[in-house]
DNA sequence: TTGAAAGCGCTAACAG
DNA sequence: CTGTTAGCGCTTTCAA
């Protein structure tokens, strides 16, 4: 079993080991001054037969520094968050700041206790615009450094960044209606309140077309769940043109299970998603999907959440990144249908 | 810009917006105690209007806890390790415990301060077995608990938990073989420990038979260095019967260069990897693999883990888990080949 | 039922 | 160069 778990040296241990006063130790453990050879041939000598290291939350608590941000990622199965906190890893890591990582699991329960794990660990927090209101009070109240991704964000006195799910929504609904396509289903996740922004997306690009759209609604944002929903979606009321799903992980449960029902893609169906996973590419056929641009989100949101620590006083931005439709083999031209 | 960043209200604010002491906000706080109805309401106030909460590091200090249980990955982007977090995660879950996770992106440069942000701000860490060997030393200086993933683990005063590399080689290596394969490529990472056991099990499979193989390394385990490597492993001194790949995520890069390339799999050679990742199962054609329970093995840790912290003294175990081979579309048998 | 006081391990002035 | 002295925000005996 664990070695017999021997307290920790403290910086006490060190001082008396070393025979000089604690201020002298700190000091010295930090690199803040230097001392005679004699005195630091002492310190080194005690360090290292003590196996002493610092204990990071009293310094913290001092200094009010961690030298840690965080960040709160809604799922980390899911590509898009992982290449989120890529893009914010790069950042931090360029500004000496470690990156700590907490997964809500998707959970939208308003204790959120992972808010809590993070909470006073970290100098700075980027968070989904998602997460509940309470929730985000409570981090407004601890005075917590805060960025928020995935647009758009109502907290108007902070920074956002990410891509506008409206417009994505726009841009697929307008490749889909050039393609020929009128009939389509959309598969939703209502747990994400940036669903619904992207159906009204879609919708849009279709007026004055007649559009004929259904609405599903998933439980999980998952390739599982649309693997379990696609043959609900695919076997009732005919086949649509198009069946576009809320993100790029339930579109390619939808490409699986038209595959074991023998349904073809793109020929008889098209099939698109959000995101851009990678992984999109890699499937068969390749998915088309908008580009939500995790990657340059977790970058920039990082680099506005180190302004923010670093006391900058600009105007709270709302960054907005473009998104892009990635046409791949998933979508295709309908023939004009022969009607009657 | 940030609300004006207020100083967050501590105990003694509240002890003092409630006429009380801090001793008793703090029992009060911690629902630790019961007190008069009417303290009970001034304190409930006097919390609620100062919107305080508590300082988790002040609080660490004295009680030693911190409700917390760390991982530390290697990747976050490759799907084995995000399994595994969550496996751990539930766990942790099932105890009440946070799981905070920080990625040390496959670097492996000793410092590695990647530990150090989860260091004493975590009751227990799970980590990998192919840590450098100077971290992991700093690591037990700490007295932190710590449970190892990955076998085989040489720190036998601990914990350690995941599948055998060796013999998952073997398995793939008899899978193979028993295909009539004979001339293979295996794609290692030498940043790995693991690969060089893998690739040993692969050849062990085929004692006695007259293998012919040939050893690549890449310099990362990415999809985009399967992709980079791809065409001078199936270009040169003709065509394998099969490619090994040290993971899913290599092999799948192979996939994608086999196909722009022309050259059909599994018709002219097998592809596989390791670690079973959830993507393999959508790919085409979908990738043969060795299961290494990645779910499995972050549960399990985790299970092993708060048992080290609850002190339990029991010897430490060496569990392996039971991989297996997933045999999909990506590996067929061979003709026997005219000889001469 | 409540409070006083002594720290947890460290840093930050300020002296000497 | 080195040490003294106050705390950081909280919990925890121990008294009252």
């Amino acid at each position: 079993m664990n070695v017999p778990r021997r307290r920790a040296a403290t910086l006490k241990d060190v001082a008396e080991a070393a025979q000089v006063s604690t201020a002298t130790v700190s000091k010295f453990v930090n690199g803040n001054q230097r001392f005679t050879a004699e005195v630091e041939a002492r310190l080194a000598r005690a360090v290292r037969e003590l196996g002493y290291s610092l204990n990071p939350m009293a310094r913290g608590m001092i200094t009010g520094k961690t030298g840690n941000v965080g960040v709160i990622i809604l799922d980390i199965r899911n590509p898009y968050f992982t290449s989120l906190v890529k893009g914010a890893s790069r950042v931090a890591a360029g500004a000496a700041l470690n990156l700590i990582i907490a997964d809500a699991a998707e959970s939208t329960s308003p204790e959120l206790s992972v808010l809590q794990s993070l909470f006073r660990r970290v100098d700075g927090l980027i968070v989904s615009s998602r997460l509940p209101a309470p929730v985000i009070e409570t981090l407004f109240q601890s005075g917590t450094p805060v960025v928020f991704y995935g647009r758009p964000s109502s907290y108007a006195e902070h920074h956002s960044v990410g891509c506008d799910n409206y417009t994505a929504g726009v841009m697929l609904g307008r490749h889909l209606r050039d393609l020929g396509h009128r009939k389509i289903s959309y598969l939703g996740f209502s747990g994400a309140r940036w669903s619904v922004e992207r159906e009204h997306g879609l919708r849009h690009a279709f007026e004055g077309a007649d559009l004929s759209l259904r609405v599903f609604d998933a439980g999980a944002p998952s390739t599982e769940e649309g693997e379990r929903l696609a043959s609900t979606i695919l076997l009732s009321q005919g086949l649509d043109d198009a069946i576009v799903a809320y993100n790029d992980l339930l579109a390619m449960g939808i490409l699986l299970e038209a595959k074991s029902l023998g349904i073809k893609v793109p020929e008889q169906v098209s099939v698109a998603g959000f995101d851009n996973i990678a992984y999109g590419r890699l499937v068969s056929p390749a998915l088309t999907s908008v580009d939500m641009m995790g990657e340059a989100t977790g970058e920039l949101a990082m680099r506005r959440l180190l302004g923010v620590i670093k006391g900058e006083t600009t105007a709270p931005e709302d960054d907005i990144l473009q998104s892009r439709v990635v046409a791949r083999e998933s979508t295709r031209a309908r023939k004009p249908r022969v009607n009657a």
